[in-house]
DNA sequence: TCCGATCTATTTTTT
DNA sequence: ATAGATCGGA
């Protein structure tokens, strides 16, 4: 019997040691679901399955890496490796270069970012001379991306008359028509963006069933993790490729779902039984990870969400800390405190750095932590965000790069074409784009013949652009002939691009040249590294192609940082799956978190307050809150209110002053918002120092049980209930003042201040 | 026509 | 902060 199998508790050694059929993990927060995933897959090998019979799917490349090193560890580097393991579109992707000819894309294929898919859908916004306004270009890529992941083409989407309807009433009624352009372009560039990844794949086994059949041979036996957060596409494929074997694995938990947002749909997991009548289902409700007071301040944190399957999440671990509370007057000042208390907590205690974490809800907000901790001189690392492959310089030499292993890559030609400025300008490129679109064809195809497509440029242009393409195609040949560090070098610098940046002669420029330099250096590592695992293995030379087909798909910077003694800090969602000692999460402020976009509807929400819960689950001894009174937001200052989330934690769980001095952490908002009007209303300083206006009510058709709320005579209260309807809507008040008020809303002007 | 300077809108969360 | 849009000079 496998000698690590006694490390697992009863509930996770059935999961474990049932691998034939269908099944599902539940699985409550730190209960061990990666632990089961990867005891299993070691199981299986143990059991004499071969690896390349195993796929595990994951939505992080962290996840996926961290699990393979976990089977390494537990059986050995051989087998291990063999195992797929990748995120769902990585390993995708993979399949579609293999066996994507099918639908007509070459293996060559290019992969757009959202960035890259945005700027098409702008321009495509552009040329049909629509307003930009009314058609947001991330509005539409949102719209589209959704349909996408619910398997929903262009041609479907204008024939569902659900969603014209839609667009209709929202008065963008064309999304329709961009839609169609948009998977044209796609097309035509030889390119798929991350949803076509997903699509494509459906469409590939649903139409090709030698393939499927194929896939279907291979893996016989597929795990899924964090399966609450599959959509449609992912769900169909997964069903499809287990239909053979049904031996199929998917762990989850339906209250860490926290990307609604993308199309990712809880009720996959309901379904799920109806898929598999007979499937087996485990339930791991014993966090191991965090102390009582996490788990408890958590539980009934996510108790208040309606939609939820049951479950007692519980632990026997120590009580342990209660939960820390900082409150501070900017976002500056929120940055400081978190440093100083992990700069404190450190020395007191000998912690390391990588025992901490920073967890906030938007990307924006890990400035001022940055800020704090290197004034402080502690190390971190920003996982997410504004990762290394978006910066402009990379995205400039990337973008060469792509267009010389896919000519087709119309945003690569029009990134390049012209940068470094070669003089081939804004007006020339218009045309040559009129002509690829008359003549339904690529750009790459026009460029190459002005003259035969009747492009009407001067001969100095053609001459140019002539230049310009001779320069691709030399990168091309190329390709064969040198290594991929040295091609990526003599691209970098036959572009022009790394002259570009050093001739900037700012600080700007020269670290921008340090990034290229750095790129350069990532590639070198990979093809040495590539050439050293995969001996033999003839697929397999760190060409600068296999290079680009991990880059498109890789977020946070995933070179490995040699010194790991960091404090980490990230977005909550980056976070799942993660767990730290010491976890902050900041700017707990109303229309942050939860953010102003999801407070209108229940299910969004629900959505924020799953985020909640994954973030205090994070912990594995304590959990510090903070929030800032004021801060910068889109180089606005803006006055915050604390979070509802404060107020649905236990009052005996937080550290936060009592009774008397509750008070006073309402205090400064209180007075503070007496001089502003309610909402989201964002002021410059100088209006802030002189506008004294007189007590204004908000609207209350939203009033909510639990809310604080001040009235002009009475003072601060607590909405203990509301009931009625319209006119006779009422509401009974706790005010600090007097006690509980009767108030007839229609009449009584309160304000809303949390 | 091209190019650079200056303005303007844009930011939720991720593959 | 950054990418795109706009406009005047060359």
């Amino acid at each position: 019997m496998s000698h690590f199998l006694n490390e697992l508790n009863k509930e996770q050694h059935n999961a474990v040691i049932h691998s034939n059929g269908p099944m599902m993990v539940i699985a409550g927060a730190g209960s061990g679901k990666t632990r089961v995933l990867t005891y299993k897959i070691a199981y299986l090998l143990d059991q004499d399955i071969d690896p390349f019979n195993i796929l595990a799917l994951t939505f992080t490349n962290k996840a996926a890496r961290e699990m393979k090193e976990r089977v390494i560890n537990l059986i050995g580097d051989a087998d291990g490796r063999n195992v797929w393991m990748g995120t769902f579109h990585s390993t995708f992707a993979k399949i579609l270069r293999i066996d994507g000819h099918n639908l007509g894309y070459p293996s060559n294929y290019s992969i757009y970012d959202s960035d890259d898919s945005k700027r098409l859908i702008r321009q495509i916004i552009n040329e049909k001379k629509l307003d930009p306004k009314i058609y947001a270009p991330s509005f539409v890529a949102h719209r589209i991306s959704i349909a996408k992941s619910s398997l929903i083409n262009a041609e479907d989407y204008a024939n569902n008359p659900e969603i014209i309807s839609a667009d209709e009433s929202a008065r963008k009624p064309l999304i329709k028509d961009i839609y169609k352009s948009y998977s044209a372009r796609l097309k035509r560039a030889d390119a798929m963006d991350f949803d076509d990844l997903l699509f494509n794949t459906y469409i590939l086994f649903r139409d090709f069933g030698k393939v499927l059949y194929k896939y279907q041979m291979k893996f016989k036996y597929i795990l899924v993790d964090e399966y609450q957060d599959t959509n449609q596409a992912q769900y169909l494929i997964i069903k499809t490729l287990a239909a053979n074997t049904e031996n199929i694995c998917v762990v989850g938990d339906d209250a860490q779902s926290i990307y609604g947002f993308r199309g990712a749909n809880i009720a996959n997991i309901l379904n799920f039984k109806n898929d598999y009548p007979d499937f087996k289902l485990f339930k791991l409700e014993q966090n191991y990870r965090s102390t009582k007071n996490i788990v408890n301040a958590a539980n009934k944190v996510i108790a208040i969400n309606k939609d939820q399957i049951q479950k007692t999440v519980w632990t026997d671990n120590d009580s342990g800390h209660k939960i820390g509370f900082i409150k501070a007057t900017s976002d500056n000042e929120e940055g400081q405190l978190v440093a100083n208390t992990i700069f404190e907590h450190k020395m007191n205690n000998q912690l390391p750095n990588s025992s901490f974490a920073v967890l906030y809800r938007t990307n924006a907000q890990s400035r001022s932590i940055e800020e704090a901790l290197r004034k402080r001189n502690i190390p971190y690392r920003i996982y997410g965000g504004l990762s290394f492959y978006s910066r402009k310089e990379i995205k400039d030499l990337l973008s060469y790069f792509r267009l010389t292993i896919n000519h087709k890559d119309e945003d690569a030609l029009r990134r390049t074409i012209n940068y470094p400025a070669r003089g081939i300008g804004k007006t020339s490129i218009e045309k040559m784009l009129v002509a690829a679109d008359e003549n339904d064809t690529n750009l790459w195809e026009i460029i190459n013949n002005l003259k035969k497509y009747k492009v009407n440029v001067n001969s100095g242009i053609i001459r140019k652009v002539e230049d310009f393409a001779t320069m691709i195609k030399s990168f091309k040949a190329d390709l064969k002939k040198k290594d991929a560090y040295d091609i990526a070098r003599h691209i970098a610098i036959s572009s022009g691009l790394l002259k570009l940046y050093r001739e900037e002669d700012t600080p700007e420029g020269i670290s921008r040249v340090e990034n290229m330099e750095e790129l350069l250096n990532a590639i070198k590592e990979f093809a040495e590294a590539e050439v050293e695992n995969d001996e033999g293995d003839l697929a397999s030379q760190g060409s600068l192609e296999e290079f680009m087909q991990d880059v498109a798909l890789l977020t946070d910077a995933d070179n490995e940082d040699e010194d790991n003694d960091k404090v980490s800090l990230m977005t909550i969602h980056a976070a799942k799956g993660l767990e730290f000692p010491h976890v902050f999460i900041v700017g707990i402020e109303e229309n942050l978190f939860p953010s102003i976009q999801s407070i209108s509807t229940r299910t969004d929400l629900e959505e924020e307050r799953r985020l909640f819960y994954v973030a205090l689950t994070r912990a594995m001894q304590k959990v510090t809150l903070s929030y800032a009174e004021s801060r910068y937001r889109w180089g606005q200052f803006t006055i915050t209110e604390p979070s509802r989330f404060l107020e649905e934690i236990d009052e005996d769980l937080i550290d936060k002053p009592k009774k008397a001095s509750v008070h006073n952490v309402y205090h400064t908002t209180t007075s503070s918002s007496n001089k502003i009007k309610p909402g989201f209303k964002s002021l410059n300083k100088s209006d802030f120092k002189t506008e004294e206006i007189a007590f204004e009510a908000s609207d209350t058709t939203d009033l909510q049980t639990g809310m604080q709320v001040e009235h002009p005579k009475f003072g601060l209260g607590k909405v203990i209930v509301v009931e009625g309807d319209g006119p006779n809507k009422k509401a009974t008040v706790y005010f600090n003042a007097i006690g509980k008020k009767n108030l007839l809303l229609r009449f009584a002007k309160l304000k809303i201040i949390s």
